[in-house]
RNA sequence: AGAGGUAUCGCCAAGCGGUAAGGCUUCAGCUUUUGGUGCUGGUAUCCCAGGUUCGAAUCCUGGUACCUCUGCCA
């Protein structure tokens, strides 16, 4: 029934690995809203990974209202916020927390910064602050208030403080780099003067912290160990990292980021979401076509359901959209097993028993179907006439039509079969009302008929059923992106057919149960009370329909999509400039070395890579002075060896000796060793092996293995232990192959000759 | 133009040099008194081009596309 889910994520690796080097002994995480609005399914995804990663790993999570900004935080907020964690499941119990009650030691910091003259007070206006910062092509310049005195600025930032200052007139700033790539490190704002009410200081603050700065304190304080966030802040690691080293925080709390959800046929942004609330296309935040969880609760999704959800998408770092079918599905995987079915008429038509006698009578209705290993059931009312649904009866049926038609028998659900005879109009020649007969050996659970009859409808009693208003929810937006590309009308973009409140009618058993029950009304969807009904005006929401593959079936032939061909960009046969011939424009030497190296033999791109930094240049003339093929010594530093060093080559630190590297790759060149198992033996030098390349193949077995009786044992072992490949293999999977091959070398450490391996084995496969 | 990211099926998403997981969607079939549910089965060679290797989605080089950053918001 539980779709599985991925079991192994960044993050998880992320954790795993720290757990296992023991930089952290458990793991707590946070969730740290601004309450300036309500919560929706994109915090739901990011309340889920955090908390839920907190939970696996028997962690802990924090709330944390992150209110520094007392402009639009409102104590409501923080209530909506908390009602909307609770009711996904979290409890983090003693573990709430507000920034702003963190703003006493924050301010201390930022005195002790000012102290180390890492940070310093602006007096420059906000406009040219914003001018003095460069932009992304061009580097920022210092500001004239920049190399005041730490006195000055202790003298200053106490001014602010006190409320000396008017909001604007100036600002603490980092004092970092006004020259760095990253425009986030152009010695960025961390406090600014705000003489506004905050909801919980109340008048207290004249300045307050800015997002940079504060966050990573409240991380540290709180001794979050992964602090996990969205995309858009990775440039802000910098200067995460920046404040923690600074401020001397320990331990240093770090932080991860992830994609954010993006769910089709609706939005997420705060403003699009106020829009649609202010300008009344919705009823409120809590409509129930909202993506807030406010919404989605009165909806009536349980929280089961998103939770499901967000395990079923998963996280990375790959910016996408989720299909709605997928919270779909979610919504109504949870609900099939718990939803109570009835039967509720959206569009009634009359149908009348001519040849039924009797006044009523009581139908024991399932309210389970078949495989639910539950048999309670209801008394549902069944009459002479019957209320059936209007787009049950066709008088022109399509193929496979399943319904009723004139003269073939249908069964009433749970209770006979009927056949219609004859069809009556009004004026306007709209059918109003249906007359059939009925077998009455066919009473469902005692049916004696011996017909077998494959129509169905479902249906309620004409005289007792309860009307009732229900409300069809469907998709708010027509387009799946409707805030990406030109500007964004809501107008345009809203689904007229978002809410269709309809008079339907339903059977009398449901009086009875929760108000909060969850049904299904069969045929339909699942719905349940909307929270303004009650017992003389009946409301209910669908919270979402049956998946309908009728509907499809029916649907004319779809439009086929145009299929977009993977673009293949042409190779230009240009010469490419690449970063390392801007550093060989600058350094005649290295320039020197890549002709060298070319007319050397090499292939050219080791050339290039080889003559980029010094450091390598030198390497590979140390070790090329040794003898051997250039060309297949270059190669070889190239790919096996430069990955090692994740693009922090240093031949200054090396810890071996050239001549080292030339004796292997000469094992290698000689065939007396693989490549495999050359790559091996590097890695252990690279990780300390001081033992010299002749002893390490002799002691580690490393010398090629050409022996065919060796390598035909191994092969024979191989194809023992893995029986099921075999047959698989013999059953015309031939991509097993490079798995048999794989798992011989893997028996002989890489030191089996491949070549021969591979002829071997065809011939014994 | 700079910096930081990302690219695996229609949509999510595993994979970390040796069999291209899984879920959603879709298609086919079986069951069915819900055109629902359940069950069975099918559907990709990994953005492009080179290179290294017995073997590359994974390593190397170079491209391309998309996202984020120039708030005294978070």
């Amino acid at each position: 029934m539980k779709p599985a889910t991925p079991k192994s994520n960044f993050l998880r690796q992320i954790i795993d690995a720290d757990l296992a080097s023991g930089k952290v002994q458990s793991i707590v995480t946070r969730f740290p809203p601004e309450p300036n609005g309500y919560l929706h399914i994109g915090h739901a995804k990011a309340i889920c990974i955090s908390y839920g990663l907190a939970e696996d790993y028997n962690g802990t999570y924090h709330l944390r209202f992150d209110d520094t900004n007392p402009v639009a935080e409102k104590s409501e907020y923080v209530d909506s916020i908390k009602k909307d964690i609770a009711w996904l499941g979290f409890d983090w119990g003693e573990h709430l927390y507000f920034a702003s009650d963190y703003f006493e030691r924050m301010a201390d910091i930022a005195v002790g910064l000012i102290e180390k003259g890492l940070a310093y007070v602006d007096s420059l206006s906000k406009e040219k602050i914003r001018e003095y910062r460069g932009n992304l092509n061009e580097v920022g310049k210092d500001s004239p208030y920049r190399n005041r005195s730490v006195e000055e600025n202790l003298d200053l930032f106490e001014k602010m403080k006190s409320g000396e200052f008017d909001d604007g007139e100036v600002v603490l700033r980092a004092k970092i780099d006004m020259e760095s790539p990253n425009i986030v490190m152009r010695d960025p704002v961390i406090y600014r003067v705000l003489k506004a009410h905050h909801h919980r200081q109340g008048d207290k603050w004249n300045i307050y912290p800015m997002y940079d700065y504060a966050h990573c304190l409240e991380d540290a304080f709180e001794k979050i160990t992964h602090s996990l966030c969205s995309l858009e802040f990775e440039n802000n690691r910098e200067l995460y990292d920046w404040l923690i080293e600074k401020t001397g925080m320990d331990p240093a709390p770090h932080q991860y980021e992830f994609a954010r959800l993006n769910l089709g046929y609706t939005v997420m942004s705060k403003r699009w979401l106020k829009k649609l609330v202010v300008e009344n296309h919705v009823s409120g935040w809590d409509d129930p076509r909202m993506p807030t969880l406010a919404g989605m609760r009165r909806r009536g999704i349980p929280f089961e359901a998103v939770r499901e959800f967000c395990d079923m998408i998963g996280v990375a770092k790959a910016n996408s959209l989720v299909d709605v079918a997928m919270f779909e599905f979610a919504i109504r995987d949870e609900l099939n097993t718990r939803a109570k079915r009835v039967m509720c008429v959206l569009d009634p038509l009359k149908l009348t028993i001519t040849n039924y006698e009797g006044e009523n009578e009581t139908l024991a209705c399932p309210y389970w179907p078949r495989g639910f290993d539950r048999d309670e059931t209801r008394p549902v009312h069944f009459s002479k006439t019957v209320y059936i649904e209007r787009s049950d009866f066709s008088e022109t049926p399509p193929k496979k039509w399943k319904r009723l038609e004139k003269g073939v028998e249908v069964r009433l659900r749970y209770a006979y079969i009927i056949k219609v005879n004859e069809v009556i109009k009004n004026e306007e020649g709209e059918i109003i009302e249906l007359l059939c007969t009925y077998d009455k050996s066919s009473k469902s659970g005692s049916d004696t008929s011996g017909k077998k009859v494959r129509r169905v409808v479902h249906w309620v009693d004409f005289k007792t059923s309860i009307e009732v208003q229900v409300n069809l929810y469907d998709r708010l937006f027509i387009n799946e992106r409707p805030d990406v590309g030109g500007d964004f009308s809501l107008e345009k973009e809203l689904n007229p057919q978002s809410l269709v409140e309809k008079k339907a009618r339903i059977e009398t058993s449901i009086v009875n149960d929760d108000l909060d029950t969850r049904y299904q009304f069969e045929r339909h969807g699942y719905f349940w009370r909307d929270e303004a009904s009650d017992s003389k005006a009946i409301i209910f929401n669908r919270i979402v329909s049956l998946k309908d593959s009728w509907a499809k079936e029916n649907a004319k032939s779809a439009p086929e999509k145009p299929k977009e061909k993977k673009s293949s960009t042409p190779r230009s046969s240009e010469p490419v400039m690449t970063w390392r011939d801007r550093v060989r424009g600058e350094n005649a030497q290295l320039q020197k070395d890549f002709e060298e190296y070319k007319s050397l033999g090499l292939i050219e791109v080791d050339a290039d890579v080889l003559s980029g930094t010094p450091s390598l240049s030198h390497f590979y003339k140390a070790v090329s002075d040794k003898g051997g093929n250039p060309k297949n010594l270059a190669s070889w530093i190239v790919n096996v060896m430069l990955p090692f060093y994740d693009d922090h080559f240093d031949y200054s630190t090396l810890g071996f000796q050239p001549q080292v590297i030339a004796n292997l790759i000469e094992q290698v060149e000689s065939k007396s060793i693989t490549s495999a198992a050359g790559k091996k033996i590097f890695e252990m030098i690279f990780e300390g092996e001081r033992r010299s390349i002749q002893t390490l193949i002799e002691d580690e077995g490393f010398k090629k293995v050409t022996d065919e009786a060796t390598l035909l044992k191994w092969i024979d072992e191989v194809m023992v232990e893995n029986p099921k490949q075999l047959e698989m293999y013999k059953g015309g999977k031939d991509s097993l192959f490079g798995f048999f091959v794989g798992q011989v070398m893997k028996k002989s450490r890489g030191a089996a000759d491949g070549v021969l391996v591979k002829s071997l084995l065809k011939d014994q496969l």
